[in-house]
DNA sequence: AGCCAGGCTCTCG
DNA sequence: CGAGAGCATGGC
């Protein structure tokens, strides 16, 4: 089956999916020169497939080659490629917005059409993310892509394999010193065993948790051990595409914020303690707060 | 060599 | 509560 996106609003297609080979190699999402290629679980089936882009960043023509021709399938399949390119997201209106943005304006040309790749499910963002926390970016991609390959399927497209992400059911049963040999520290091995088993007895159900509203969202997964305030506000950006969230706890994040602040210029001063005063405007007194 | 990495939990005061 | 230690390993 072949289908056709045209994206809404721009896309540079190469850009948003770099993620995906900048730290190092992912085996989930395999991305060459001009083609992405993942495997969808579907019903207990593995479909894999192929995107590829085409045209001016403008007018981005994105195609999905996937084996068979079920509807329901295909559909599935568009669904994450469509989280995957972040076509969601309105670019368009926060294009509109930044332009007037001192610390935002210098940023929209350069990187125009870069969206944010939204994980495509709930389960996959949890586990990458507890693999992120606290370790440099390349060792966690290196973690992740060994428990991919040691707990996932590996599928053949082409002559490229490409590895379906891990099931719950199969990382609820690990033992925690199969993981350590994954160089997982103890304790994450026990985060990510445990958020599996959750899932499978159903003690956690994530497609509710991902129908919340945002603060609940917070509560329920900070509720489980292992996912902190951290986890819990890239799940909302990352994985749900939530709008309203500012990861500021993240490390990048900070330091990112710290040098646009630079477009302050000589105001830099100001501009801080207006932020931090302007707390005390929205949030009345000390002690009644939850 | 030593400090730091896109955190989180646990313990203590 | 807030602060601080411990976690485990690779990169720079």
């Amino acid at each position: 089956m072949k289908i056709v996106l045209a994206p809404d609003g721009p896309l540079d297609a190469r850009g948003t999916l770099a993620r995906y080979h900048l730290w190092g190699e992912d085996p989930t999402n395999r991305i060459a020169r001009d083609v992405f290629r993942r495997v969808l679980r579907h019903g207990g089936r593995l479909v894999p497939y192929e995107v590829r882009w085409s045209g001016p960043v403008d007018d981005t023509r994105v195609t999905i080659r996937l084996p068979g021709a079920d509807a329901a399938v295909g559909a599935a399949v568009v669904g994450e490629v469509r989280r995957l390119l972040g076509l969601e997201l309105d670019l368009i209106a926060f294009y509109r917005m930044a332009k007037s943005d001192p610390a935002l304006a210098t940023l929209v040309e350069p990187l125009y059409g870069l969206r944010p790749t939204l994980a495509p499910t709930p389960f996959e963002m949890l586990i990458g993310s507890i693999t992120a926390q606290q370790v440099n970016l390349s060792f966690a991609f290196a973690c992740r892509a060994r428990l991919v390959r040691r707990f996932g399927t590996p599928v053949s497209v082409g002559r490229e394999t490409v590895w379906a992400f891990p099931e719950a059911a199969r990382l609820a049963v690990v033992r925690v010193r199969e993981l350590r040999a994954l160089k997982y520290s103890t304790r994450k091995a026990e985060y990510i065993r445990d958020l599996a088993r959750a899932v499978v007895s159903g003690t956690l159900d994530l497609e509710a948790v991902c129908a919340a509203e945002s603060a609940l969202v917070i509560e329920q997964l900070t509720a489980l051990r292992g996912l902190g305030r951290w986890t819990a506000d890239w799940f909302l950006a990352r994985c749900l595409g939530r709008g309203d969230v500012c990861p500021a706890g993240d490390l990048a994040v900070r330091k990112a914020i710290r040098r646009r602040a630079r477009a302050w210029g000589e105001h830099q001063n100001l501009a801080v303690h207006y932020l931090l005063a302007g707390m005390r405007l929205q949030r009345p007194a000390v002690g009644g707060g939850t």
